[in-house]
DNA sequence: AGAGGTGTTGTGCC
DNA sequence: TGGCACAACACCTC
């Protein structure tokens, strides 16, 4: 569920608790979850310094000494949290950081579906497919409306799944590309190349808005989403469509409703959110 | 109480 | 190649 403001959210608290702390030694309880094999992957760790954590779209990367990456994704239900060594572990911490100073960073997910990667710093962990791929983060100086220009004018995609793709624009997820879409009024089944410029604006805005209101917020906690004080997120107060289905559209009143696009339950308002003319009748949607 | 929904990335297929 | 379906996995709801 993590979507780049929740992410950011986990860097910034691990940066204020493990930032400058050193790994006495690893243990993997879950090996798939690591790569190279947990043998290398823990001996590879032991009295390595974190020295900073940065993050990509929805990646994070620890910075360790020694020019060592570990490239970390939360996917669904991944966490991180700083605990007291020895403290109780539940049946779903796979990974245990142990720090020397007593404290231990463990990596939770109840659906083992995140995983973490060791990569030399600036050679390999940058080339990994997906991250040498990403798109520009969602920020006003990286995503200019003469990129949005470019990957919208060409492609007959529909929206929705286009916002989802990390290799156009970093970070959004299930959860903010339906946001976003009611923020700048347009239909989740809407051809790109149909949006004119002056939606395009819109949601550029959206979009720059929307994820920096929600790192202010620090994300958004639908199921299980926690800050790495194991705090929940206040965004998901902010939600106008995700989750909201049946209830009326604040903007007008009608009841927003939820299809499925691309396999991905979508949230939208018909009234606000129509599809353009020009592409009415492609689709049967039930 | 078993089936289906949940979301993200990587894969495998055509 | 690019676009799409689905696997990876566990938990919750109906």
């Amino acid at each position: 569920m993590p979507e780049l403001p929740e992410v950011e959210t986990v860097r910034r608290g691990l940066t204020q608790l493990v930032a400058g702390a050193t790994i006495d030694h690893v243990e993997v309880f879950y090996p798939k979850m690591v790569t190279p094999e947990p043998e290398v992957f823990t001996a590879e760790l032991i009295g390595r310094k974190i020295e900073k954590i940065d993050r990509r779209g929805k990646y994070l990367l620890f910075r360790f000494s020694g020019n060592l990456t570990m490239v970390s994704h939360l996917r669904m239900e991944g966490k991180y949290d700083v605990q007291p060594e020895g403290s109780p572990v539940t049946k779903h911490t796979h990974v245990i950081f142990h720090l020397t100073d007593e404290r231990e960073l463990r990596y939770t997910d109840t659906r083992k579906f995140g995983r973490m990667r060791l990569l030399k710093t600036g050679t390999e962990a940058e080339a990994l497919p997906s991250l040498a791929k990403m798109g520009p983060e969602p920020t006003a100086d990286t995503l200019t409306l003469t990129y949005m220009q470019k990957i919208f004018g060409k492609s007959h995609k529909i929206i929705k799944p286009f916002l989802l793709d990390q290799s156009r624009i970093a970070g959004l997820g299930n959860i903010y590309a339906d946001e976003v879409l009611w923020l700048a009024k347009i239909n989740p089944l809407t051809p790109v190349d149909t949006v004119t410029d002056d939606q395009l604006e819109t949601l550029r805005q959206a979009i720059i808005a929307e994820i920096k209101k929600a790192i202010a917020g620090h994300g958004t906690t639908v199921h299980s989403f926690s800050t790495a004080f194991g705090e929940a997120g206040q965004f998901q107060n902010d939600l106008h469509v995700y989750g909201r289905e049946g209830e009326p559209c604040e903007r007008c009143g009608t009841e927003i409703v939820k299809i499925k696009v691309a396999q991905r339950g979508t949230h939208y308002c018909p009234h606000c959110q129509p599809l353009p003319p020009s592409a009415e009748g492609m689709f049967d949607d039930d």
